[in-house]
DNA sequence: CGTGTTCTTGAACCACTTCAAGGCCCGTGG
DNA sequence: CCACGGGCCTTGAAGTGGTTCAAGAACACG
């Protein structure tokens, strides 16, 4: 829109409010000054395909806000087995806890931009404003919710509900980005991290993807799926 | 101690200050105005075994801070599968997210004692104290890396490791209340209790128990466990 | 001391995994 | 431009860890 004629030099104080998914994240409903607060100790940054973000049990010097692409979570155990805690879309914060170590490995799924702050300078700023802490505590209590969610997907669905309820999940996500009602749902991801989020392998997931296509219920495309019965699909993700 | 020589009336404000379960609940390292304040609005409750505490969906008129005995929190299926999320101890917290409806079932495992608190009061009173905002949300976080824990043991690890996990988790969270060293393990929950928090069987749970046992890892005893090998039921539990 | 609940154990079964092979897509270099 | 190589995905066939079904043992409680 009016963007090209006002960035002849980017003033700090001029990303967050001209940023896309300010509605959706944690900086959602804060006052300009906490808003300018946050800005100040910002940095706009990239990942490209597969770089690491964060690694589990290394300190942890950053927080990010995602603003661009998906990011892979998940825990490593020691002979090699993976579970993808979860994946984050713009909007996403990936650092809540604010611990001095972060509790899981970060990468990118596909080419990321997020924006980033000192974990020690974002602690502070929380410890000095509580509406940022109010605000933080909104994100992280919808965090626990999604996780508990998981643990009833993971302990008690069958292949075919984990699968439903996947993509479901995630073209509700997507919708909070003004993709509402889109059929297309793009899977950057590989099977093996749906299957490595999902508890199940790589080769059930496809066979689950196939048996779907082959009930009409989506149609594979390249780089994703198209919904052709989001309805069905969802009530497949629940009983 | 000095108890009985300072209740004949049980003065509101008293009740926290001689409170078990303070050091390690919500309401540690809190300031005595906060504490007071908290204590004006609270109220001690009890349940018998199997009472139901909240349920799914109803509105959630209460929270509760636990103060004796064991809760068990679920989430019901239509088909009647159930998913146990957790157990709440001693210093636990029921109602973290301060929703307006419960998120679970909540019941009694063997009698419970809480501190009661209604679910206005209680947001109104962590809305006007950024203290215990702070607290709560530092229990808040504590919730989340466990229930990220076991998303990472429900899809990844065997039924072994899961069992030994439970066991060695409960023998720690017992420690926190001068437990520490304790080799008796009390199982006031049933089989099928454990199983539907491990995502397993009652049947797979008793037999892996029974394993543990002929491999003189533990003994059965009559409400729980002796554990006869702490360090190799440990090192079952993540590998 | 019976009755119901919980726990254990055995045997058959099955949903998902494992192992294996072939196909597709895409970037790369000849 | 096309052949080659490497991911990634799909599909088939065999295997298995955990479930399901079933029956009896231990225990708790009136």
């Amino acid at each position: 829109m009016q963007g090209l004629a006002r960035h002849p030099i980017d003033l700090p104080h001029e990303v967050c409010s001209g940023c896309a998914v300010r509605s959706i994240s944690l900086c959602a409903a804060l006052e300009t000054e906490e808003l300018k607060l946050l800005d100040a100790i910002s940095a706009q940054v990239h990942f490209g395909e597969k770089q690491t973000i964060a690694r589990q049990d290394d300190p942890a010097g950053w927080v990010f806000n995602i603003t661009g692409g998906m990011v892979r979570l998940y825990r490593l155990l020691a002979d090699g087995r993976r579970q993808i805690i979860g994946f984050l879309l713009p909007g996403d914060f990936l650092g809540l806890a604010l611990s001095e170590r972060h509790a899981f490995c970060a990468d990118a799924v596909d080419p990321v931009t997020a924006c980033r702050f000192s974990r020690t300078d974002f602690s502070c700023l929380v410890g000095s404003k509580p509406r940022l802490l109010q605000r933080l505590h909104e994100v992280a209590m919808h965090e626990l919710a999604l996780a508990q969610d998981h643990i009833v997907l993971l302990g008690r669905q069958t292949a075919g509900e984990r699968v439903a309820a996947f993509l479901v999940q995630l073209r509700d996500r997507r919708s909070r980005h003004g993709a509402a009602g889109h059929l297309h749902l793009p899977l950057p991801m590989t099977r093996a991290d749906i299957a490595d989020y999902l508890g199940l392998t790589l080769e059930t997931v496809s066979r689950t993807i196939s048996r779907l296509a082959r009930e009409n219920l989506l149609l594979v495309v390249p780089g994703g799926v198209r919904l052709l019965d989001p309805d069905a699909i969802e009530a497949l993700s629940l009983a």
